[in-house]
DNA sequence: TTACCCGATAAAGCTAACTTTAGGGCAAGC
DNA sequence: GCTTGCCCTAAAGTTAGCTTTATCGGGTAA
């Protein structure tokens, strides 16, 4: 099974020139062309840019995600890069979680906030309940 | 107390131009100034910050920003407003842990993969598996 | 055979969110 | 009175990540 660009646009719910882009960018070197240069996705393609939209959500900059592919083409010796740089992007991720609760607490707060002032019509709900 | 924007900068990790630059897009219009110029801030301007924080790091724009800012030099008028912004809001951030979630997961199970790959030495130890 | 998709490239354009640069003011300390 | 360190503005520059535009080629259906 093989796709075009378009079909795996569709796929992944991105525009034909962002896949264009990010091969320009060195994110999809494996990808082969017909004669007359048409991009023709593998399967095995469709799976790495899994990884690569897992890694652009995760935060990585997309000239850190090439090195991470290039470390791909490089074979069994960059073994232990690739882990670590899971490993790395684990925390990071559970670091933007963390920083995401707090958020979400913030705003929870805010929500029950303007919820109460609602009621009584007026901010100032909460300035009486300070002093 | 009062604070300069320096001080700010330093409370909160931002840069000095950072500060000035969110203060020229209108998020800070509360923020006083002695005779010649300089900003003087309060502590109302810290909390507000921290909430201008809050909805930054919930991925909302400068311009979105503005607008919360301005309904809440509005007064009680727009109490209903900003109630729906924090409520779409904690929508938006509930949506963005579910998907840091399973980037996580996927993450977590690249580190497995490459664990795994290391011990045996080689990336191909999973393509045996496969097949 | 002509119209219409789909594919391609190169190059320019765009937006957000800052940062940098260039210029200047005021107050304290040596 | 001069240097240092903070403050100010306006305007230009930067970066990432796309998008848009212009121009082209190939395959198929009416």
């Amino acid at each position: 099974m093989t796709y075009s660009i378009g079909e795996v646009a569709k796929k992944f719910n991105l525009s034909v020139p962002t896949l264009r882009y990010y091969d320009r960018e060195g994110l999809m070197p494996f990808v082969e062309r017909t004669t007359n240069g048409t991009r023709v996705f593998q399967e095995s393609d469709i799976e790495l840019l899994k990884i690569i939209q897992c890694l652009k959500s995760s935060g990585m900059a997309i000239k850190d995600i090439k090195i991470f592919i290039e470390w791909c083409s490089d074979g069994d010796s960059t073994l232990q890069q690739r882990f670590d740089l899971f490993m790395k992007q684990k925390a990071v991720v559970e670091k933007q979680m963390e920083e995401l609760n707090k958020t979400l607490q913030l705003i929870e707060h805010k929500c029950h906030y303007y919820q109460v002032a609602l009621e009584a019509g007026t901010e100032d709900i909460h300035k009486n309940k300070k002093k």
